[in-house]
This record gives structure tokens, sequence and C-alpha cells, in this order.
DNA sequence: GCAAGGTC
């Protein structure tokens, strides 16, 4: 260790924070200047006086601590909690455990100043329960890290908050219970069908994300197009032509009857123009979540990538904690001081002049609805960026100093422009928008609209130059980005802003999805472990369990039931399940896993795709094609007022917009010959 | 080797 202020004798209170940065807030809060920071095991750590007391601020680096176990196979039921470089081989944690070690000594008092949530009091308690004393414990409870909540927190320490450690150990045995219990089935079941060992997962959020990815990837495959019929005009007026999509007839029939009298008339009257004021406000500072969509529309990233980004951004000091679900920028953010620190910014020098000019100094931000316990909205900390960024950090930059900005401005004024045409059978709504005042548009451009106004006059006369009907077809589905699924488990509630791009990406390593020109897809081995789970564990599909756990974790801080009853409930119902699983069950998820990896032959193949079949010619892929393209058939017969099955097939076999199964399937009929 | 949760 660091000689003299550094060493401070026995006898100071231990104040312990989640992260370094966390730790250096505090620091400065409680010390100001007389904080003495110092180094040892390469982690900093800070003393000072405090009225005349000696602390000490030293960081974790979020859990240090997990969950483990040395025995093999299933049903497990025993583990405990040791070292996470020892759990999970996570090097980075000794350093900061050695440090945590060497304090814990000569402290008198441990003060767990962890982020206030359940996993910040697991964070502290495990370190004051291993390394330092329980009885001599205290919490200090902030929900930001500002000087004053620090400081005020400080004041009113607190006992150990059990309750809340309870919570968050319950929530760490459950998650692992069931986790580890049923990745175990599942692979303990390839190993018995094939001898081989694969690696795979289950879990209370990675399932119910896999199985939402195969139901929208199964009904994008089981997709049969309809066709619709529009009827499309080329218009001539005043000023210039413009091309129109003026109805849309599921009938062809219906859509002929418009297009001949459209074209029979020869022209349309625009009975109205008609212009109304829209006031479009600032959209809120990024959440994480909103970050990633942002990130994925403009640039394509993964949202894994783009956190990534954000956090080496936020370890340079450039930008505050990108691990947030908050919308919100508190008041006791120094806007002023961050926006100095921008305008320093060459590239920023003048936006933030124009902002300051247009607020007139009054910083008042827009706040979204979105909450989070421990920190603010994602916002620059107004510091100079003192390396070169590449060009995806300069992007992301870029993007989260821009919606600060924005959440300052005034709205956007657009004026949506509706124009009415005449058509004499039909009549038909044009609009568009044009950007009156740019407002907040002038900061974060990303969303500006175009303008696309409609070029015409009222009471003029369109000349119509030309008629036609054109067959457009029904699109399946749209098929999840990453960052789509993301923000599909952000909006059901799974997941943390921390966790839910790290899954995704463990879906992926997995081979339960991969990726085809940007979009998520589902592989065999995804639908089968989707398959055997919703057959074997269903509870663990649904997003319904992380509704429970929440329920049965308040519960627990609210005194109304203990932990161990809780966890003892938890290894009751999976005792059953797995009992019986491996019983009865055991050797059908194994088939169903290993076939769909191709580790064993199927018995009775399907003569499209050599899957299992189900009746001994089709698999329940095909099987289910086969249906769709049955009801289909019935569809565009009562659209087209009739059409063959052969055509049929051979329209929608080469269609776009088929989904792969059905093509399959069609293309299989028509070289077999095979009636349906 | 397997979860989900922290953070580096
Ligand atoms: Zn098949």
């Amino acid at each position: 260790m660091v000689a003299g202020g550094c060493r401070p004798p026995r006898g100071y209170g231990l104040i312990i924070a989640e992260k370094p940065k966390a730790a250096a807030k505090i620091a400065e809060a409680l010390g100001g200047r007389y904080a003495r920071r110092c180094t040892a095991y390469g982690v900093p750590y800070w003393v000072l006086r405090v009225d005349g007391r000696l602390f000490v601020v030293a960081p974790a680096a979020g859990h240090l601590y997990g969950l483990y176990t040395d025995e093999r196979g299933f049903p497990v039921f025993t583990y405990r909690w040791v070292p996470l470089d020892v759990a999970e081989g996570a090097k980075h944690a000794r350093k900061f455990l050695a440090l945590l070690a060497t304090l814990c000594r000569d402290a008198s008092i441990y003060i767990n100043a962890c982020d206030y949530d359940v996993e910040g009091s697991v964070i502290g308690y495990m370190i004051i329960r291993n390394l330092g004393d329980v009885r001599r414990a205290y919490r200090m409870k902030f929900s930001a890290l500002t000087p004053t909540d620090i400081r005020r927190a400080f004041r009113r320490l607190e006992p150990l908050d059990w309750p809340m450690i309870e919570a968050g150990l319950a929530r760490h045995e459950l998650d692992w219970l069931w986790g580890i219990n049923v990745s175990r089935a599942l692979m303990e079941a390839v190993k018995l069908v094939t001898g081989k060992k694969v690696v795979l997962s289950a879990g209370r959020v990675q399932s119910p994300t896999l199985v939402e990815a195969a139901k929208r990837e199964a009904r994008r495959r089981l997709h049969v197009p309809y066709p619709r019929f529009n009827v499309q005009v080329w218009l001539a007026g005043r000023e210039g032509r413009l091309k129109l999509t003026i109805a849309s007839r599921e009938k062809l029939i219906e859509a002929k009857r418009i297009a001949d009298r459209v074209a029979a008339r020869g022209y349309a009257f625009v009975s109205s123009v008609a212009g109304r004021r829209e006031y479009v406000k600032p959209p809120p500072a990024f959440n994480l979540s909103d970050l990633q969509m942002e990130a994925a529309r403009l640039y394509g990233y993964s949202p894994a990538f783009t956190q990534e980004i954000a956090e080496q951004l936020y370890l340079d000091g450039l930008i505050s904690y990108p691990r947030t679900n908050s919308q919100k920028l508190p008041h006791t953010l120094d806007f002023r001081g961050i926006l100095e620190g921008l305008a320093s910014i060459p590239a920023y020098t003048q936006l933030v002049k124009r902002l300051l000019l247009e607020t007139r100094g009054v910083l008042r931000p827009v706040q979204g609805p979105k909450e989070d316990p421990a920190h603010p909205a994602i916002h620059p900390t107004g510091a100079v960026p003192r390396r070169k960024l590449n060009r995806a950090e300069e992007r992301i930059y870029d993007l989260i100093v821009r919606r600060f900005l924005a959440a300052f401005s005034k709205p956007a004024v657009v004026e949506r422009v509706t124009a009415t045409l005449d058509f004499g059978v039909v009549r038909v709504n044009v609009s568009g928008t044009r950007v009156l005042e740019e407002g907040w548009y002038v900061y974060y451009p990303f969303s500006r609209p175009k303008d696309d106004i409609p070029r015409v006059s009222r009471g003029e006369r369109l000349r119509v130059e030309r008629v036609v009907v054109e067959t457009v077809y029904t699109e399946p589905p749209e098929a999840y980005t990453k960052a789509k699924l993301v923000r599909w488990m952000e909006e059901v509630g799974i997941g943390t802003e921390a966790t839910r791009a790290r899954i995704v990406e463990t879906l992926f390593d997995r081979g339960y999805l991969r990726l085809s020109g940007g979009y998520v897809t589902v592989t065999d081995l995804g639908f089968a472990v989707a398959e055997v789970l919703e057959k074997f564990f269903p509870k663990l599909t649904s997003v319904a369990m992380t509704r429970e756990f929440e329920r049965l974790l308040e519960d627990i801080r609210r005194g109304i039931r203990r932990r161990a009853e809780v966890v003892e409930e938890a290894k009751r119902v999976l005792s059953l399940l797995l009992e019986d699983y491996k019983k009865r069950a055991m050797r059908d998820a194994g088939l169903m896993l290993a076939k769909s990896l191709r580790l064993v032959e199927a018995e009775r193949p399907c003569v499209i795709c050599g899957r299992e079949s189900v009746d001994g010619r089709l698999c329940r892929f095909h099987l289910e094609a086969l249906e769709a393209l049955k009801r289909g058939f019935v569809e565009w017969r009562r659209r087209l007022g009739g059409i063959g099955w052969e055509e049929y097939l051979e329209r929608v076999a080469s269609l776009r917009e088929t989904g792969m199964w059905v093509r399959d399937v069609a293309k299989y009929l028509l070289e077999t010959g095979l009636a349906p």
C-alpha cells in the first residue's frame, strides 16, 4: 500500500461503493478537497476526514461474489456464495477483493454505500459479511449520486437493510435454481441420447425471449401472402405531376371497376386543402434502450455494441452512467456547467451558443416518463475528449450530446397539409408535412421529417394521365433485429438495462439464433429448445415468472414472507418437475434436441427437409405450412374471383413475401403433382 | 458448463 495518509490507522469507517466512479463522487461529496486519492492493487480508494473522524471510501466492481456449486448433475439444490473469480473466473474481481479485504481488517464500522436497490444491497452485504463484520454495518441510502444526496444519506446512516438484502439473495437463488437445473436438464437429455456434450441453457429471461423470437419466426415462415389490388393514378396539375394510390381492394373486380370509372372521368378535383399546425415536443434524454434503438436505426449498431461504446465513453468521463432506464434530467445536475464544457468542443460551440440564446439561460429539460432507482438519463458530463474518438464513439457521443441539447429546446412546429381529391367514385386524402419552425430539430436533426406536402391547390383540376390496377401482397410480420428484441424485453419487463443486450447475445452464442442480413432468425436448435421448454418447463418460457418473482421479492421486502420459505418452495416445485422429467421425458426431449442438431437421424424423415415427420410425410413445420396453404387457396379464390390450384401454387411459390416453409411445400406439391 | 445480476 501507498505510504503516509494512504494507510489510515485502525478504527476508521469503511464506506463501500458499488463502483470506482461512485466511490470518487462519494469521496468528493464527503471530503471535498481533503479527500486523498490512493491506489492499491491497481484500484483507487480515498481517505478523508468528516468532523474529525477518519473514513475510507473504496469501490466494489458490481458483484464480487456469486453462487457456486461443485455438484454435478441435476437436480442440484446446494450452492454457496464464493468470490466471483472462483464462481465465474472473473479475474478483474480479484484486485477489488484484495483491496477490500485489506481495508476491512482495520475498519471499525462498515457502510454499504452501493446503489440503493436490491442488487446494491447484496453487493455491499456480501463484502461486509465475508471480509468485515455485519454487526458493525450500516446502510447509506441515496437515490442520486449528487453531493447533496450523498451528504444527507451520510448524516442519516441506517442499520443494514435486511429485508432488501434478503430479497436480493432470494433473487439470486431463484434464478440460479431454475437456470442451472433446467440448463442441465437440457444438456443431460442430449447426452443421454447421443453421448455428446453440447452447451445448452435456459433461464427466466433468456427463455421467454427465445420463445418470442421463435413465435415470430414461425409466423414469418408460415406466411401465405394474400393479394390486394391497388388503383394507382398518375396526375398532372399546375405544380407538377404526382403518383397516388387512390384505392386498395381485396377483390380484383372492385378495383377494376374503380379504375375504369376514374379513367373515364379523366380528372380529379381538389375539393379542399387544409393545413394543421402540430407542435412536436423534443424527446427526453436517452435511457440505454432508447440509445440502442437510435444507434440501430441510424447506424445499424447492435445493442451490445452500442452499450460497449457507451460504457467506454462513461469510463472516459465523457458521459454519465449509461446503464440506466431513466429519461429524466434532475435539476440538481449542473446544466450550465455541462453546457459550458460542451461549448469548448468545436463541433458544439455554435449549438450551445444558440441554445443559451434561445432559452435565455432558463434551462428546463423535458422529462420522459421512464425512471431509474439509481441513475438519471444518459447525458454528457461536459468534459472535453482528451483523445481522438473513433467513428462509432463519435457517433454515439454525438447522439447523446445532441439529444441532451434538444431536451432544453423548443417544440418544432410542423404543418400537416391534407388535400382532398375527388375522383367521382372515390375521394382520397393526401397528406404530407413541412417544418415551419425547426425548434429542437436544430440540435437533433435525426428525427426531422422530410418536407413532402402535396403540391396542389384548392379548386384545381388534376388531369388523370394514367390508371393502373397493381397487385400487391400482404407482408409477413417483420423480423426482429437485435435492437427490437431488446426493446421487446424492455416492454414486457424482463432483464435489466445492463443485461438485456448480453442475454440476446447469449442466445446467439448457444446457437439458438442467427443473424441474416441484420435480422434475427431462429435455428432448428432454437426451435427445438423452445419446444422442449414449452412442453416440459412451460413456467420458464413465460414472462409471468418474472412477475411472480417480483411479487415474492416484494413480499420478502415487506416482511410478509421469508427468503427460506420462498426458496424452499422453488426447490419443491423444481424437484417434482425435474424428477418427473428425468423419469418420463428426458429421452423424448433428448431426441427432439439431438434431431435438431442432426446428431440423430429422423426415423421417418419429412419428404421436404428431412426433419422428423409427424405423419410419415411432413414435419410439423411443413405440415403447418400445408394447412396454411390450403386456407390461403380459399382466400385467393375469393379475392381473384377464380384461380386454379396449380396456378395458385406457382404464384405463391414465386412471391417474395411468401414464408419459407410455405414456399417449400408449394414447390414440393408442384414437383410431385400431389393433391393437397 | 449451466442463470441473471452487477461492472472492468
Ligand atoms: Zn419438413
